[in-house]
DNA sequence: GTCTATACGATGATAGAC
DNA sequence: GTCTATCATCGTATAGAC
């Protein structure tokens, strides 16, 4: 098996089982073994299992990123265009869609979104710290935006509901694979569904009057 | 020292830790060790790392949620008297504030809260599990009042919405103590404040047209 | 460069002495 | 009831084969 194999393959059964067992729920010894790898080619090739969840996280979530804040830049030049403000609902499909839609741009994808919305809340710092790392910019950016559509908004009333955007999407991203609550008439939804649910729900509670 | 009081110091102790470092980042050790009573007393009084953490959250979700129920009927039966349905900002706000004001009630209990809010997206199936089976029966009540609040809404969509809303407060939840984003006009705020700022966003989420 | 084999301290759990 | 001693397994690190 070559390196690039052998990174992969690790990367790739690791992304599965963080996605299922959490960072400190899923053990080196699973990960090589599912990967048909030594235990010591983690330490070889990611330094360490936070190097290597570093990885997992990074390899995704970097071009996630520069996918979502592209969107959310574009709705801002559009508006500056046309001399008018951005909208609100604009701004947040921006930034949501590629996080919901990602989900089928890859095979292995599918676990990451799982990931993702369990790294915001992860009880882990370890897997926290790198997550939060690499979502502060693209945060700042949607913060800026609405900030943009909702002038009269006071910053602080603002940077909570930014947060209780943050709290649907991310729980909304880890019900994708199972839903901890359970009720009969709960279809399954697919990606551009779930986008199609959760916009008029967070636009209409980031313009609410106070 | 009596039998009560090493329970009670290794409940209290392991709340701390619990929500500080999650399930499984806390070692019996280290839980042992903070309430000054040997290692082998866990498994004495909870047979089990499981057995201790089912006890912590037991001990408070229990109370609230009676609490919350409670206040939750009460709106049902004030609007039924009425001949009316009942409002949805108040069902929301019987079922939000007794969540986020309980850490005002009890010394130990603002851990809890912090415990509580990250337990729901918990990456370990152990915490998670014991808190979703506490939590059902009150999501269910609150999925009921909801439709009856608002009758014309289909199922699946409020089953949606109230994922949302369960979302929104379970991150808010884990940000009262750090919150992961920064923003330099972010004032700090207590729990009162935080049902102000919480509940126009939710009412006007659940309610948003489709 | 890449992997095998192995070792170290710490963890959850438990048996058995007192 | 409480505590000591012990176990298998964990994350991590490294020496040395190839």
């Amino acid at each position: 098996m070559s390196q690039n194999d052998t990174k992969e393959s690790i990367l790739d059964q690791a992304e599965a089982l963080f996605a299922e067992q959490g960072y400190r729920g899923t053990s080196l010894r699973q990960i090589t073994a599912a990967a048909k790898v030594n235990l010591a080619a983690v330490s070889y090739h990611f330094g360490s299992k936070e190097g290597l969840v570093a990885a997992v996280i990074g390899r995704r979530i970097v071009p996630l990123n520069e996918w979502r804040c592209r969107e959310v830049e574009e709705v801002l030049a559009r508006a500056a265009a046309e001399t008018r403000r951005p909208e609100t609902r604009d701004v947040l499909r921006a930034f949501i869609e590629p996080t919901l839609l990602m989900q089928e741009s890859a095979p292995g994808a599918r676990n990451f979104v799982t990931l993702v919305g369990r790294a915001m809340a992860d009880t882990d710092e370890t897997a926290r710290r790198i997550f939060i790392e690499h979502m502060t910019p693209a945060l700042q950016l949607l913060s800026r935006a609405l900030a943009l559509a909702l002038p009269e908004m006071p910053p602080d009333v603002l940077y909570w509901r930014v947060n209780f955007v943050i709290g649907a999407l991310s729980h909304t991203m880890r019900c994708i694979d199972k839903c901890p609550m359970k009720l009969e008439d709960a279809a399954p939804r697919n990606a551009r569904q779930l986008v199609d649910l959760l916009l008029p729900f967070l636009t209409a509670g980031v313009q609410a009057p106070r």
